[in-house]
DNA sequence: AGACAAACTTTACCCGTGTAAAAATACATA
DNA sequence: TATGTATTTTTACACGGGTAAAGTTTGTCT
């Protein structure tokens, strides 16, 4: 750097302050950097910049599992709105393991970031772990919420995911059984349960929770193995299955089409499937899956401003916040 | 570090030893440090450490675009070798946008990573931008490849995908018409394009290719839209599509659903749709896609191990390298 | 032109660690 | 126990830029 300011006849502490801010020199100056700057290609080295600073300009993202196009598609968005909010982004996935999740809890705070977006595994995260992180940086959730961790949490109101796809299901025909992982690894699985038992109940409806066997992230296969069981054995209440997540969906669709189910809302159907997420592939399937769907831009707006206003005040929030933003019925084929 | 090594009884020098290399030290030197490591949770700041060394120990990953579960996959395949090598892999996703190809590459530049694994976005790249880095980080492209550019390039031999679902597909029925993007983005598309022109005029047969519109990564929409019209307009020269890719493929089938026309290989089914990449979700289409599979494994062990080559020799191979892994057919229900 | 504030230059020290050189100590072997 | 080698300690400087303080220049306003 004290080359280049030689070469731009700029002093040094004056470069090093065009750098943390262009607009905090003259604008003449600011000129005079610039064109130096298109002569040499000069960039100041980032890891004396952060040894130096209080704070980083980094924000770190963790997601559970990058695999599902749901993650891919936040994270999309999540990290435009950092990169204009001059951050950089750092990205990471736990690929569904926790000995993963951890290490990048480690890595992560070595790199001192300004914040973190976390989406946590869920079930499968240790929680002590997180704790102790959560202390020690800003954090946000996401998506998963673990009760009292982080300074925030910001995600989708389960209750209005499942209230919509059941008052539906219900309005247009039969009303509907909830299919879903014994034992799920996101927490939402168990609030839409909860949700949809609470809806019917309401309703004055008999509910009929259908649980499948199957642990892990590979939720089409874990949703196509318990359909095919299910549809063997005949024991499907209802001619509607309300699918917990959108990727149980896919995986069921599947197995209905091996038996030669015919999944839709037409007279000549045999059974109706509904889900929730508005997964990418949703709008795919066949027949393309009437399912409720994430605001994801209201998730990933929020999460992001809510971060930034973290780091405003310091890494800590009056109270811990929580948002949960209610979902849109998506009407397809499926049901 | 100072501190930490005055409460743990060594010099700081030797602590600075140790954590470079834990087996460094003497083993009583090892146990007396990591002893006081379970005391006090210290760990070295990364920039401090990351400014001093000649080389850092982190290795940048590229990949086009992350919603693709292909690349989701490939990513996770890699990430755990760099972590195992004792690396720490830096995720990146060019979400499509050349923009953010080139900043991402600023950015990684300023990282002075040791290595960098880079699946580039294609006809939509930066060449010049791309040379320059190159030229001044060890890079290993994967997956899509740009002449020249890189000290190596691994990824898939698109004429062995080609022939063997054309061969397939000939022996068990009418030979393909092959369905792409007009205008693809990935330069595999042109390489699978012009090895099905080469194997049908082997086999003397006569070609039909359907070139469909649409730009950008969308291509599940494109497929979708591209055989609506298709189907459409009836202009099918055969019963038999091969498409480019499983993502295009998959569109095509829910186009397929969506017009009534039965896809299989039964006797009752109106077309076979085959294809090529074995992308996560072509197991739960409806049918489910035959098509040829990426040998996965074999390409992201081998980007690795050549990066790590790449490094070892000082950033610069005796002449690029360039390996392509055959394709294995994955024969399933819609062909 | 004079006065004042804003911006800049100069100088100097700091951050936390790598690393080299010389001296001191520990360990292993005969 | 003597000797030689492997480690460690001590001391010192380097890396590249943040930042504070004091003095100087520039620009603006009356």
């Amino acid at each position: 750097m004290a080359e280049f300011a030689i070469a731009s006849g700029i002093s040094r502490p004056t470069v090093s302050k065009y750098f943390n801010d262009p607009n905090s020199v003259r604008q003449s100056t600011r000129a005079q950097i610039e064109e130096a700057l298109g002569r040499f290609d000069y960039q100041p080295n980032i890891y004396a910049v952060n040894q130096n600073r209080q704070m980083t300009k980094n924000i770190g993202i963790i997601v559970p599992y990058l695999a599902d196009p749901f993650f891919a598609e936040m994270v999309r968005s999540i990290e435009r709105r950092c990169i204009d909010a001059g951050f950089s982004p750092s990205l990471f996935s736990s690929h569904g393991e926790q000995v993963l999740e951890n290490s990048i809890l480690q890595s992560l705070r070595a790199m001192k970031p300004a914040g973190v977006l976390f989406a946590p595994l869920g079930r499968e995260s240790d929680k002590s772990a997180i704790e102790t992180f959560c202390s020690n940086v800003p954090t946000v959730l996401f998506d998963s919420n673990i009760e009292g961790m982080g300074e925030a949490f910001i995600g989708s109101d389960n209750h209005s995911f499942v209230s919509q796809t059941v008052d539906y299901l219900t309005r247009t025909g039969e009303a509907p059984a909830f299919l879903e992982m014994k034992h799920p690894a996101n927490p939402n699985a168990n609030k839409r349960r909860d949700a949809y038992l609470s809806v019917m109940k309401e309703r004055q409806l008999e509910p009929h929770v259908l649980s499948i066997e199957g642990a892990g992230w590979g939720f089409e296969e874990i949703g196509r193995q318990g359909g095919l069981k299910i549809l063997e054995e005949g024991r499907l209440p209802t001619n509607t299955i309300l699918c917990s997540n959108d990727r149980l969906a896919i995986g069921f669709l599947a197995a209905c089409f091996e038996k030669g189910i015919k999944v839709g809302r037409d007279d000549d159907c045999d059974m109706r499937v509904a889900s929730h997420d508005d997964h990418p592939f949703s709008r795919f399937t066949c027949p393309s899956l009437t399912t409720a769907a994430h605001d994801y831009t209201s998730v990933s707006e929020y999460s992001v401003e809510t971060l930034f206003r973290l780091i405003d005040s310091g890494g800590r929030l009056e109270k811990r916040e929580e948002i949960l933003f209610p979902a849109k019925l998506i009407m397809r084929e499926s049901a």
